[in-house]
DNA sequence: TTCGCTACATTTGTATACAATTATTTAAAT
DNA sequence: ATTTAAATAATTGTATACAAATGTAGCGAA
């Protein structure tokens, strides 16, 4: 692997796992001894993901791990629900049968995982929603709608979401997707569009529940 | 100045004067000549533009600037009409006294520009279309959105826009603006919102008679 | 000619050395 | 003891040297 890519992933996980604290800061030598790579890849690494948000870059001092307030996450579920359902009104209009079928496995699948819940499900849920998530980008074919969610989804917090998931809640979200498939079949975009968006905000409030710092 | 920065606005602005066609290969070299900063800056900033989707990055290869087609550029007015609406419609609901004098002023100044023509008009609407857009952003008050909206203007095409309008579509531009003010102050977000919407779709049409490539 | 191989040139990727800036410590003076 | 200043250390910013990968030209064989 390269060496840039190596720091990249290196400084990205230390981050999700939580070793650098929101806020904190993080020097080049630290990477450089824990990824063993020169600064220069480890330099390349932190501008990449300072243009991805999650770290914030100032002139002679260095660079900190992005912290983000309640209002930071608000705004980003409220940007994912306008811009998923938009996805979604896209998709209603542009699916196909091999599409749809697609979608409809990816979304049985999932409503599957979170009924029964055999061991590892939780992995698999994860793995089925971004699937579902991705193949409805796909068919709405839109590459910069993509790419925009895409940054939209690097908010570092909202990256460890699912696994604080309730059972109900699981459940709640996978008969959304069933939901959203069964309106892009009929071919109804304002309905696949209203009900994405609900997903989104419905996915909010489960995020707050845990993750909302007290007043 | 800085070298890393001396590199990315000497790039950047050789991409907009069109020195370099789209799809066109840039090696490190040259930016090195032209801007007379070593290979280490040169990079960062390459980097930066990357990811901002000026440049597309092939490992191994090098950078070329990025080509637009005209399905990318439907999507990211089709994006901005959607995310500015929203912005409107924040912004309907949170606008305060001075903000709506302020956003007022912006309109009727560039109204009278458009409509008296002085020399040198076409650079101060310019001007003063920027103020308004960035200044609803700010009332709207959602630093994810104003951050998202800003990536999607750096789309290459969408920068040198103003100067090939109409007259027609100059006063027509500058009446959505005061409608939409108008809006602002009845406090009515959804017309704010719907206002700013069909002002982006309109501006969309007015790029699509100068941009749009023969089939 | 055309295909393929080797050698060479160019370009990107990485490491390291040095310069500039910022942070920290130490010491002196009040 | 506190404050200020200078010295020192640590860190970022830049340049350059070298390694790895890619592209190209030239030569020879079928």
């Amino acid at each position: 692997m390269k060496a840039a890519e190596l720091a990249y992933d290196t400084i990205r996980a230390a981050i999700i796992e939580g070793v650098h604290a929101p806020g904190a800061r993080i020097t080049e030598q630290e990477i450089v001894a824990s990824a063993g790579v020169s600064r220069t890849p480890v330099r390349e690494a932190m501008r990449r993901l300072a243009a991805e948000g999650l770290l914030r870059f100032v002139p002679n001092k260095g660079v900190y791990v992005t912290a983000w307030s309640d209002q930071d996450s608000d705004d980003i579920f409220e940007l994912r629900a306008l811009l998923e359902g938009y996805g979604a009104r896209l998709a209603a209009k542009r699916a196909n049968e091999a599409d749809i079928s697609k979608l409809q496995e990816l979304a049985d699948n999932q409503h599957g995982e979170a009924v029964e819940r055999a061991p590892g499900y939780m992995e698999r849920i994860a793995d089925y929603n971004s699937k579902f998530h991705e193949k409805l980008q796909h068919v709405a074919d839109s590459e910069r709608l993509k790419a925009t969610l895409a940054d939209l989804r690097n908010a570092p917090l909202v990256l460890q979401t699912f696994r604080d998931y309730e059972i109900d809640d699981l459940i709640r979200s996978s008969l959304h997707h069933l939901e959203i498939v069964e309106a892009i079949r009929a071919g109804d975009s304002d309905w696949a569009s209203a009900m994405m968006h609900a997903h989104v905000m419905s996915a909010r409030t489960m995020f707050r529940k845990k993750h909302k710092r007290p007043e």
